[in-house]
RNA sequence: GGGCCCUUAGCUCAGUUGGAUAGAGCAGCCGACUUCUAAUCGGCAGGUCGAGGGUUCGAAUCCUUCAGGGCCCGCCA
């Protein structure tokens, strides 16, 4: 079913990855250190290791890097702190990676690294290329990322278009960092507003006859329909004029949600989103499958006939007491059980839902990850509740709620409302300001915040446009790389992973290559978190590292990238490429190209 | 009435499975262009992390109560 699934368990290539994140190396030996002072006795044997970690400081000040293992240690070993702390920090200055190793505050040991290890970093970076910063984390565990799933009623838009970025960003950076990703649409195409597609589909096809309509409240009045009725009469000519809904309503129904569907891949295909799986709601209906896994809960004694209470505060007019068929959500989490059929005993859309990811456990998946809309943060913990109990809870699924999009010009919101027909379109916004701007821009906000997008600022080419910060500062090394080819200097990369590197000796190239060395950590937590977003926010960082040092060679032309000397210019050279390298990559996972030039 | 999310500098927001003196950009003030792109950089100033209580060596982060804002709350998906 999945071609990667095979070769990416077992033997497969995650097992050849070497690791490159620098601070699991030095958390590795801090263990390794651990256990020296367990067998010789300083602290007792077996202590629980998995709280000690090494992270970067936030004052630079404090080195390096930190690590808390003498502080998190001390009570269980029965010890101070501190004494853990000069024990441990004189193991690990043996080390020749370690420049030095100091306690400091309450316990913390300051780790200082060798030039050495900086230099190298460079090195890995020119070898490794964009795959620095891949990572075996994921084992190849299947994961399935359903985002968008918008209903097939019209185009798609802003509010559609974060979700879409996110989802699919996610999904790289899962990808990234070793998991075998599926990217997946759930189409629903099951409910009443596809009846009200078709009819408002039907009322364009009659304009297409030359009929004059009237567009009543209720159907969808967008202009975006009249090439569908046209479509409709240039393949059915006049059949279905003034006929009566019962014989055209199927038809119109599926030539309709394909025609919906045909927009929204173009739209995602503006976007640059390419979807693995489209997944059918109605594909659900009359196969037996819905039933299926209903059945399923209820040999689990999941499925029950019952009333609910009615919801507190304000009540709505008619409610009355009803008995209907209800799932035992409350087992696994959720406040109230939920109904799975209406009164007239068809399925509520929680039953296909339930049904669609029976399918998605059903295919293998070690972890589900849904992108939803937050007006449907009411639906989580019963989706959750269903997932657990179709699967035992082994099968985790996360639902990312993603917030609304505030769309501005010069300052001013600019005011959308589906009646008035004036609401912006994905593809409005990608005429506005192209695909990479609107995917770098989602991306700068955690996912559970509302989001300014201001369109004539986010074209403005200033620092305070982080896109065209971070374009800049790869379009920088690309200057740099055009200026010594002009010197006659070889800067392909072959050549640069052959520099001296022990000749970036200056601390502020150290800091910068610091901050690139970051990168396979940073890409490990944003992985586990399910949070693209630190990736935008990373490269913002790393960019002002690199427009800092650029800086720098105005005061000090020692810093400059480009020197007298080939030698020491190649090593110089080598740091810019690595600090584009990681910038490449990283763009790579939000889906954006690097510039090459600004200009 | 209940559930979920949010509240961090004047503004917009980051903040690492709990870590040291809480960061960035904008706005404000002071400075750097005979230069690989000054579309950039450096510095200053700016905070009871919504309020109270708790957990512990340590809390913006975890628990709890409260206040304010958003989304949702049987037969719409």
């Amino acid at each position: 079913m999945n071609k990667a699934s095979a070769g990416a368990r077992g033997m497969g290539p995650f097992r050849r990855t070497r690791p490159m994140n620098l601070f699991a190396d030095i958390r590795a030996l801090t263990l390794d250190a651990l256990a020296d002072l367990a067998r010789d006795g300083t602290i007792p044997e077996g202590l629980e290791t998995g709280n000690v970690t090494v992270e970067p400081p936030r004052d630079p000040a404090h080195g390096d890097m930190a690590t808390n293992a003498a502080m998190v240690l001390a009570k269980p070993a029965g010890l101070k702190p501190r004494d853990i702390a000069e024990a441990l920090a004189a193991h690990l200055s043996a080390d020749p990676r370690i420049a030095e190793a100091e306690v400091a505050g309450p316990g913390f040991i300051n780790i200082r690294l060798a030039p050495r290890v900086w230099q190298d970093v460079v090195g890995k970076v020119l070898v490794a290329g964009t795959g620095f910063g891949r990572s075996g984390m994921g084992q190849g565990q299947r994961v399935n990322v359903e985002y968008v799933s918008a209903n097939p009623t019209g185009p798609l838009h802003v509010g559609h278009t974060r979700g879409a970025v996110f989802g699919d960003a996610l999904a790289a950076l899962l990808e990234y960092s070793g998991h075998d990703v599926t990217r997946e649409y759930y189409i629903n195409d099951g409910g009443g507003q596809i009846d009200t597609l078709a009819r408002s589909v039907y009322l364009r096809y009659l304009e297409a006859h030359g009929q004059e309509v009237a567009f009543p409240e209720g159907v969808y009045p967008g202009d975006y329909l009249v090439p569908v009725g046209e479509a409709l009469k240039a393949e059915y000519g006049d059949a279905w004029v003034d006929r009566p809904e019962e014989e055209w309503l199927p038809a119109i129904r599926a030539f309709a949600t394909e025609a919906m569907m045909d927009l929204v891949r173009t739209d995602l295909a503006r976007l640059g989103v390419k979807m693995d799986v489209f997944s059918s709601e109605k594909a659900l209906y009359g196969t037996g499958r819905i039933e299926a896994a209903i059945e399923e809960l209820r040999g689990k004694d999941l499925i029950y006939r019952g009333t609910l209470e009615p919801p507190k505060g304000k009540l709505p007019e008619d409610w009355e007491a009803r008995e209907q068929t209800l799932f035992r959500s409350t087992a696994y989490g959720d406040d109230v059980d939920r109904p799975i059929q209406k009164s007239d005993g068809s399925w509520t859309y929680f039953a296909p839902d339930i049904a669609y990811h029976h399918d998605k456990v059903g295919r293998g998946f070690d972890a589900l990850i849904n992108v939803f809309g937050a007006d449907h943060g009411g639906y989580v913990k019963r989706m959750k509740a269903a997932v657990a109990a179709l699967t035992d809870g082994t099968v985790p699924l996360d639902i990312k709620l993603i917030q609304i999009v505030r769309l501005l010009r010069d300052g001013q919101e600019l005011k959308m409302s589906k009646r008035a027909g004036t609401f912006v379109t994905l593809s409005d916004v990608i005429d506005m300001v192209g695909p990479d701007v609107t995917r770098f821009v989602m991306l700068t906000r955690k996912n559970d915040a509302p989001l300014d997008f201001d369109v004539s600022k986010v074209l403005e080419q200033s620092k305070d446009n982080p896109v065209f910060y971070v374009q800049y500062a790869h379009a920088r090394v690309m200057s740099v790389l055009r200026k010594a080819a002009e010197a006659g200097i070889d800067a392909s990369d072959e050549s640069l992973r052959t520099a001296d590197l022990g000749k970036l000796d200056h601390e502020a190239e150290q800091a910068l290559a610091a901050k690139v060395a970051e990168w396979p950590r940073l890409v490990e937590i944003a992985a586990r978190t399910h949070e693209p977003h630190r990736v935008a926010f990373y490269l913002y960082e790393l960019a002002s590292g690199l427009h800092a040092l650029w800086n720098r060679g105005h005061e000090d032309t020692t810093l400059r990238f480009l020197q007298d000397d080939p030698d020491t210019s190649r090593a110089k050279i080598a740091l810019a490429r690595a600090v584009s390298i990681v910038i490449a990559a990283g763009l790579g996972i939000l889906g954006v190209e690097p510039a090459n030039e600004m200009r």
